[in-house]
Order: C-alpha cells, then structure tokens, then sequence
DNA sequence: ATATTATATTAGTATCAATCTAACTTATTT
DNA sequence: AAATAAGTTAGATTGATACTAATATAATAT
C-alpha cells in the first residue's frame, strides 16, 4: 500500500461518494465539492492514476480495484475509529472531522486490531456500516 | 495550538530527549540524530522558532514553555494511543514507531478523553510515565 | 593571542505537494 | 457551424524537506 497525502485521501473519498448512482463523476464536480480550481484537482487526479487509484474515462473519474480497495480500507479505520471516538464521549461531527485528518496515515492491520478489541462495531456513530473485509 | 509538521514533530521530540541530563543540544547533535545535514536541521528549527517552540542560544537549542507543553501533549497522546495500541495486540515497539506518524495530528482533548475511557492509564507500554495533567 | 579545527549559517539548488491564473484545446449543445 | 462548457497545458507561487558548497563564527590547542 502505497502513502497518500491528505488530498489525495479527500480526493479519493469525493469521488467515490459523488459516484453514488448513475452520474459519472467530472472533473468540473470535484472542483465544486473540493473548492479547488479544476487544474489543482487535475494534479492530485494525475498523482493518484500515478498510484493507480483511479482511472479517467472522457472525462470521467472513477476509482480503479486498487483504488476501490484504498478506499474501503481508509473508511473502515475511519469509522472505527469514530466509534472508538463516540465511545469516549467525543461529539460524532466533532470526531468525523478530525479522524479524517490522521485516518489515512493509520495501519489498516491496526485499526483491525482495535476494530476486535472493542467488539467489532458493525456501525459507525452515524449509523454507516463498518466492512469488517 | 498551531499545526506543525511530522519532521518538526521529530525535531521537537528529539531535543528534548537529547537534553535529558546537563548538555546542551546542538545543531551537529540533531543532525547526527535525526539523519539529515545540518542546513536541514537548521531550516527546521528555523520554522520551529517561528512558532515559538524552541530558543538557540550560541548553538544552544531548547524549547521553550509553549515547546514544552506541546512536546509533552504529543507525549501524552503518543502512549496513549501506545497503551489502545498494545491492548488490541499490537506489538509495543511497532505501535510506537506507526503512531509517531500520526500523534501529532491527534487532538489534544480527544486523547483526553480517550484516555479516561480506558481507565487513564498510568503508563505507556514501555513503562514511561502517561502525565495526566 | 594566534592558528587550527569544529560548528553554524548562508546561498543556491532540487523535489514534491498544493494551489492559482491565463491561455488553449476538445467536447457538447444549440 | 457557432457558441458554450469542460478539460488540459503552461507558467508561477508557496511551503516543506533535502542537499552541496561556501562562508562565518566559535572553541580549542599551541
């Protein structure tokens, strides 16, 4: 698994939670949900088909295998994580925003570990399903 | 508290776990530690001054109070997280090495609170001291 | 106190990540 | 085909991290 900065973590995450459906995600859709301009968005788009994480299509953005699975996993540490978080007492919004600053740079073995020793959740706080893949 | 970055992180730690006892850390003694040239470490601590964590002094590097109190609140949620770590299974030494990643990004009050949820833990698994002040 | 040696700093360069504007090209839609 | 929208290239900037080579400043030994 190879390193990701934190944009390209939030670029991977916006398109595939824009591609929910039949809309293919654009160029143009990740400038407006990321607030870049699109050349700064095509950056990042080049480092991560770079890493082989996505693919373009005409235009259109998706997620490659690798990609998809880069995703599950940065989601699955983040939502155990919210749940270790909740646990504790801290506010679910409060904690969303502020795993998603670290929760790339965490081991996915790890947070694997900590998933079973606190009883593998099967949700997250907002009630999203944990993948325990 | 300002942001700072994984490699200031490394620079901070190192200086104060380099002054432990009567020497003074220097700038050689850092580049010595920390693996990388001196015109590095200097830009490092360059940057490290300008938020106001450490001094120099004829050569002389220390922190200062609020370059204390931030290394001691990495501290903190480092054998904190060292303790969730380990309690899930991991591997002490391993822990420490991918939190190091990371700490540094975690909130000060969320390890707080973490921490009060699994017992405020006295120390981390090393054995070294978990202030909870 | 001077010469030597060690250390620190400056200057200049490089890379990577993230961002922008302006210009240009390629699609899409009238 | 003309007009509009979208994508891409080019060129610049900033911040962080590194380096080498040169210079300046201390510290030490003679």
């Amino acid at each position: 698994m190879e390193n990701i900065t934190k944009k390209e973590r939030d670029c991977l995450i916006t398109i595939k939670e824009s591609s929910n459906g039949p809309f293919p995600v654009r160029l143009k859709d990740l400038s407006a949900s990321m607030n870049i301009k699109p050349p700064s968005v095509l950056e990042i788009l080049t480092r991560l088909q770079e890493k082989g994480l996505i693919k373009k299509d005409r235009g259109m953005v998706a997620l490659t295998d690798k990609g998809e699975e880069t995703y599950k996993r940065i989601v699955m540490i983040h939502r155990t994580l919210e749940v270790l978080y909740s646990r504790s007492g801290i506010d679910a919004n409060d904690a969303c925003k502020k795993i998603g600053n670290f929760d790339f740079l965490v081991d996915y073995d790890d947070a694997k570990k900590i998933s079973a020793s606190i009883g593998n959740p099967k949700t997250c706080p907002h009630g999203k399903k944990i993948d325990g893949s």
